[in-house]
DNA sequence: ACACTGGATGTAATCCATTACATCGGTGCT
DNA sequence: AGCACCGATGTAATGGATTACATCCAGTGT
């Protein structure tokens, strides 16, 4: 009897040292081979029942846990979905992000998120880093992305969609709605309310992002299209609160005399609103206001924002099957444009009031 | 001759199928051994200047991207960190990941987030599933926790931190403020006023949540101590704006003529503002209401809300920097109370004006 | 009684990067 | 010359789970 090799050497990680339990040491104790163990796992209609009780009761008894980097290594695939947000800190982002996770995990995924803070260099960044780490799919916002970014994806076939935005010609995966016409379908609001002199607050359009520009050529072409007030009244900021104050400030300051206002956003929209408030501008009866988003809070100001409902929830679940229907091979180029629509309020009316 | 074995097997893969280049597709190409390819990516200075170029080159030609799974394995260390939060919706904790994020990817490491809705039995899922995938630490909100999340915790040595609240004893890692002091100072600050009718419009405490419960106990604590109204004038609701009003139409329904609210968060201090409105009740002059939080929207609102500012994107960055030192084995349990403080505004006036 | 089938289980290769250890050529010292 | 040493590189073991393939055994059919 020389030794008993095989039953020893695990014996050595699994009680001396503290660290983790594997496969072998629950396969020692139960009295199987590795393969049982993991079949009882993942496949228990293979294994007798009576076997994996057994097994069962060792990774029971051991606290055993499985190691998914060493799955994953094996299975070539991680069942995560990168997620690429510009913040979270616009509550639109975060319920869609919400409506993302609840999707994936549904389908046995998970996302793993990463904020860009509208920067795409940033974007690119960690794409990459997503893509190093294991994502098998992105859900992206918009569609403009840095060359960089651009080419990567391309080179690495890594399976992604975009949303917030549509894409006319539908080779990639995109899931959004259309910023312009959403957009459109606030001037026209405003001009069968009789409005003709209608300014933009604008998100900022200098780093690329598309939604805001979408939307700003939206009030170009609109404000054209009715042939009404000039189409380079729009003042940009980001979207905070204090952004659509100083915005506000700067309009007013530049004499432009609108008597109706079109936001990127429902901050920029909440932060005029504060403005008017402060120096005496009566809405609507003096300026009219539209917000864009519809975030909880529109509804609950005073007075309640009118502004253009988006489908953020909508959009992150469709893009989290969408994902994991390119991870599984089903070649549909998933492109869906969902309904906007204007959720009309207090702060908007005929001119004059 | 018989075969150039080692360069013809690697080849299948690197040209024939399109799969990933691997280290061994790079050290083919670049001539060298695998080895060394590891060692450019991770320890340049132990490769001479001129093989180093050969490699990157090879790397850049075959798009080489080093598989992390893998790498986990080896090193057996993922350098991810699980965040398990309630929720995003609510701005607080967003802003709080937003901190996480920056100086945990300052120090090398990255966030996965998970969300648990408030729910101590997603937060034990959430917490395995974590553990499983290999977080080096967790950063978590809350001091209470399920007992199956805790045996777990306590079972696998898993280095963690709480945060949003105090420990007394100073045993696990806790970064975070008192939320009994907190809501004391509010109560003392409307006594002060000459409040002596006061109710509250609290969090859920049904589902455990330690910061509804501490900020509740707080409340009541302080009416003892300044022997004032009812201790049981509390109404409960979820951090919502619609959650707000229905506690307010709750309290007036019961006929309690309170002269002050003290509110567990903005979210319900706003939504109490709004009924508030919608009966025609002046605040301050007939009703005061403090937040809590300090939300941005808390400064915007009308009349701007009078609110306790917490730590929360200090509280992240703290948190991050002591898990990272757990991991790294410092052993100082890190402990930190951190300050908040009022921020008076305008809904909060002496009785009667 | 024999060959065969199929279910249950074991054996060992595999995924890919890292790294301990071995190797080799060259330098400097005695 | 001989030895120690060093820097650069290669060889091969390693981490943990999965899985293709081999094996074994009981049951079935003829």
């Amino acid at each position: 009897m020389p030794a008993k090799d095989k039953s020893i050497r695990p014996a050595r990680r699994s009680s001396v040292t503290s660290s983790a339990a594997t496969v072998r040491d629950v396969a020692n104790l139960a009295q199987v081979s590795t393969a049982t163990v993991s079949r009882t796992l993942n496949a228990p209609d293979l294994v007798r029942p009576e076997v994996r009780e057994r097994v069962s009761n060792a990774i029971q008894k051991l606290g055993y846990i499985p190691n998914d980097s060493a799955r994953a290594l094996r299975q070539n695939q991680t069942r995560f979905i990168g997620v690429v947000v510009p913040t979270l800190s616009y509550a639109l982002y975060a319920d869609f992000y919400a409506a993302v996770e609840e999707q994936l995990s549904a389908l046995g995924y998970f996302p793993v998120l990463s904020t860009t803070d509208y920067d795409l260099d940033v974007e690119a960044e960690q794409i990459t880093r997503l893509s190093r780490q294991g994502a098998q799919g992105l859900i992206l916002v918009g569609r403009v992305r840095s060359s960089r970014a651009a080419s990567y994806l391309a080179a690495t076939g890594l399976p992604f969609v975009s949303t917030y935005a549509t894409d006319p010609l539908g080779r990639d995966g995109t899931i959004g709605f259309d910023n312009e016409a959403a957009i459109n379908e606030v001037v026209n609001h405003l001009a069968s309310l009789g409005h003709r002199r209608i300014a933009m607050l604008s998100g900022l359009r200098s780093n690329l992002n598309d939604r805001a520009i979408g939307r700003a050529n939206g009030f170009i072409s609109a404000v054209r299209k009715h042939g009404i007030a000039s189409p380079d009244w729009i003042f940009e900021g980001p979207y905070t609160i204090e952004s659509g104050r100083r915005a506000l400030c700067a309009l007013l300051d530049r004499g432009i005399d609108a008597t109706a206002i079109v936001c990127g956003s429902d901050m920029l929209a909440i932060g005029g609103l504060q403005e008017c408030k402060a120096r005496g501008i009566r809405v609507p009866r003096d300026l009219s206001i539209v917000g864009f988003d519809d975030l909880e809070i529109a509804a609950h100001i005073d007075p309640p924002l009118t502004t253009v409902a988006v489908p953020s929830r909508e959009q992150g679940r469709l893009a989290a099957q969408a994902i994991v229907d390119l991870c599984n091979g089903r070649q549909c180029p998933p492109n869906a444009v969902l309904p906007t629509h204007m959720v009309v309020r207090e702060t908007t009316a005929g001119p004059g009031g």
